[in-house]
DNA sequence: AGATTGATAAGG
DNA sequence: CTTATCAATCTT
């Protein structure tokens, strides 16, 4: 079945993760044992200049996390009320990071963290070495299609019109468009 | 379209 | 300490 990505598959640039995971299994242990979702939605935030990543503003408490090398998970809690979960990609020092938007079955990132208990105690793990969060590549390559980023209004017209979206081509779960 | 929600970050 | 700001979701 399928292989949980090694160390160096999340060493590149989030615009090509962002993509790239699109059809992965999103692995995660639970106490009824193990479950697994197929990635339908991603989105990727990329360096300091793009205005609608949280590290824009510079490093901080929350963000540094970004600066993480990749393979770290990225929790954060959105509007008080849902986590939303985030792969950390690139090298140490640069942030970047591409959030599930959403799996099979479940769209919206808030749903997707709350049907697979991600909460911001799994904030900063290592996807490579974890036992309760993972990432495995079972050989699918569905297509996809990539639209404009959403719910980042607060960013400049340059980057809300950067195509960062990804979508798998399934037609029976529909994103919502901009 | 509007209400909701609480962590986060910036300012006093 | 106080205030403003959200990488969203649910209900009208």
């Amino acid at each position: 079945m399928g292989k949980r990505l090694p160390g160096n598959y999340y060493r590149r640039p989030a615009t090509e993760l962002a993509w790239d995971l699109i059809g992965k299994l999103l692995c995660r242990r639970t106490e009824n044992g193990i479950i697994k979702y197929r990635i339908t939605e991603t989105e990727c935030y990329y360096s300091e200049q793009d205005t609608a990543c949280h590290a824009s503003k510079g490093k901080t408490e929350r963000t540094k996390v970004l600066y993480e090398k990749g393979g770290t998970s990225y929790v954060y809690l959105c509007y008080g009320i849902h986590s939303l979960f985030n792969v950390v990609t690139g090298k140490e020092g640069f942030p970047e990071a591409v959030l599930i938007r959403g799996v099979e079955g479940y769209n919206g990132p808030g749903k997707v963290t709350k049907a697979m208990a991600i909460d911001r105690s799994l904030n900063g793990i290592d996807l490579v070495t974890s036992q309760e969060l993972w990432i495995e590549d079972d050989g699918a390559r569905p297509e996809y299609t990539a639209a404009k980023r959403v719910g980042i209004d607060y960013a400049t017209e340059e980057y809300r019109n950067m195509l960062w979206r990804y979508i798998i081509q399934d037609g029976k779960y529909k994103a919502v468009q901009n």
